[in-house]
DNA sequence: GCCCTCATGTCAACTATATTGACTTGAGAG
DNA sequence: CTCTCAAGTCAATATAGTTGACATGAGGGC
């Protein structure tokens, strides 16, 4: 369910390197798992996983958002979205409800439980992210932001 | 088999902003999308996907290590790594020879053909990342770095 | 009222990536 | 000859995704 536990797995920097940049490569691996770790076991705990935060984080910016437009901001099939978002449906996560004149779409929203999940995920991350960018000042941080950019523009 | 495609996914900063981080986890997220993008492209035409190259980059900056070494690193267990690893071998991109003085262990190596494809998809990562540290100047490079190293460490 | 479209829902089969547990093989050391 | 240990293999399971096919149900056009 994590990839986290005891696989503390590659202890950084013991590799040699052939680039001058696969230091950068290393740390982009290094930094997304650093990011997600205490995260994901928050997540493991209630039984969820990624992409129950990944759905709950999109819905809870974007409430009354219909599930097509979910799945294509999450990237995945219909089929892909089908379990996961049941799922917090069940648990009551989520709600759904028809859309008063657009009947034909159902508009989901958190719940104060789902609300509740959500936060104390993503709070996690954030806390990563806070504390990193604490020690790095608010040049570094803005530095950070936008070589970040950069990349995921990059396509 | 590549997450790439016409998956387009979240097209960045569509979704409102509940906290001030939040545009950090997001970058974080497409930052790591944007980075490996192209090499899993490349990657998918040659039948091979994330984790077979994380054994090839692994394998280029460590020549003869052995299985054991090999799965302590990746962090996955030791079936977890038999296919793709096999795969590999199949394939005359690693070879495996025994120690001459520690006949237990097998001693893993690039090929020419493996080297030409590490070298190729980890090219592809360090070309994104070559270009955005260009764009960064190298104090804003530097600055990411060590906000990477600071979020990498936090475990 | 009848039909077409379109969002949603669901079923089945498949692939890939990982897990744990149990067992075999093969070489070295005593 | 047996014990250990690295490596290899087999089976069952979970998760995350895919495509294809088809059902349902509401709105809109005529």
């Amino acid at each position: 369910m994590s990839k986290t536990s005891q696989a503390a797995g590659l202890h950084r920097a013991s590799l040699a390197k052939l680039h001058e940049l696969d230091a950068a490569l290393e740390l982009m691996y290094y930094g997304w798992r650093g990011m997600t770790l205490e995260a994901d076991d928050y997540l493991a705990k209630q039984g969820l996983s990624r992409p129950h935060h990944r759905i709950l984080y999109v819905v809870a910016r974007r409430p009354d958002i219909a599930i097509g437009a979910l799945i294509e901001i999450l990237g995945i099939s219909k089929q892909a979205l089908n379990r996961p978002l049941n799922l917090l449906l069940e648990r009551k996560l989520l709600t759904s409800k028809r859309s008063p004149e657009q009947h034909r779409s159902k508009l989901l929203r958190l719940t104060a439980a789902g609300q509740r999940i959500e936060q104390k995920a993503s709070d996690r991350e954030r806390k990563v992210m806070r504390q990193a960018f604490e020690r790095a000042g608010a040049s570094g941080a803005a530095a950070w932001m936008a070589v970040m950019e950069a990349i995921a523009d990059s396509n």
